[in-house]
DNA sequence: CAAGAATCCTGAATGC
DNA sequence: TGCATTCAGGATTCTT
């Protein structure tokens, strides 16, 4: 579920957590979390001992750095997949159904994830490389660097077919991006989700560039969205889904122009637009 | 290259 | 009340 507010909003969590001192215990369930060829060797067994350093954030992903007691830096990248979820507890508190790695540190704290679909992972790896390598090496431009532009978006998109919106939630061509940021960005940006790429014209990539932009600082500013599942560290729910324009209300009435938003289903994911002010060029005729 | 489906899972909500 | 079905914010892999 969570997409890049809410990650971020977990990132800046634990660094509140203010944790500093070396790993005591690792402790790991015997379920099997992300599957894929990037997540087969989790390698948590390296953290022994390794204090906790800088976190950052890259896409969908935290990027946990540790140093080994022979100083060498480690990444732990944790992706929360859809219901991912981490926390720290003390030693004596019980571990909540669905806990998969708690990590224990010399200051009696633990950092535990806590994944009820297991569509999550976690994987250590030296952090040297860690952003030539994938999965990072191949996610596309950070939505929040100043360097983003719909230039960077029509570079990779304006010979593609696909539409807007799938082309938005690929992570090659912008990390962080998911549905339900696509939806209210597109809404913002006036341009109908289901559109080619290649039919937007500069001036709709910049509008889109931007709105995605908003929409991103707008759900960090409020801690991040939660429709159902998605807590911060510290077990509290987002605010921002009472920011929501579009996402979620299908039916109801647009809040710039009254007419009645709409829904659609594509690529089995389904979104929200408003027929009035976002029209699709060329196929409002074919259908 | 692009679209769709299947897949990895649980749990909340909905339908009968 | 209980049981079955449907759907969810993600991402990968295979097929067409």
């Amino acid at each position: 579920m969570p997409e890049l507010p809410e990650v971020e909003s977990v990132r800046r969590g634990l660094v509140e957590a203010k944790l500093t001192a070396p790993v005591v215990n690792i402790w790991r369930s015997s379920y099997k979390l992300r599957t894929g060829k990037h997540w087969q060797t989790e390698n948590l067994t390296l953290l022994q001992g390794a204090r906790p350093k800088q976190l950052q954030r890259r896409g969908k992903y935290i990027l946990w750095q540790f140093e080994t007691p022979n100083k060498q830096p480690l990444a732990l990248l944790i992706h929360l997949g859809m219901s991912g979820r981490c926390g720290v507890a003390l030693p004596e508190q019980a571990k909540i159904v669905h806990t998969h790695l708690v990590l224990r540190f010399a200051d009696d704290r633990e950092f535990r994830f806590i994944d009820p679909r297991r569509f999550g992972g976690v994987r250590v790896a030296t952090w040297e490389h860690i952003f030539q390598q994938p999965p990072l090496s191949e996610l596309g431009p950070e939505p929040l660097d100043v360097a983003f532009r719909g230039a960077l978006l029509a570079e990779r998109l304006q010979q593609s077919s696909r539409c807007i919106r799938d082309a938005l939630l690929d992570q090659q061509v912008v990390a962080g991006i998911g549905n339900i940021y696509a939806i209210e960005a597109l809404y913002q940006a006036k341009i109908h989700p289901l559109v080619a790429a290649r039919r937007l014209r500069d001036s709709a990539w910049d509008r889109l560039a931007k709105a995605i932009v908003h929409v991103l600082q707008q759900g960090i500013e409020h801690g991040g969205t939660t429709l159902k599942d998605f807590r911060n560290v510290v077990g509290q729910p987002g605010k921002n889904q009472d920011r929501l324009l579009v996402y979620g209300r299908a039916g109801k009435p647009c809040f710039h122009c009254k007419e009645s938003l709409e829904s659609f289903e594509h690529g089995g994911r389904n979104g929200v637009f408003c027929p009035r002010e976002q029209v699709r060029p060329r196929s409002r005729w074919v259908e």
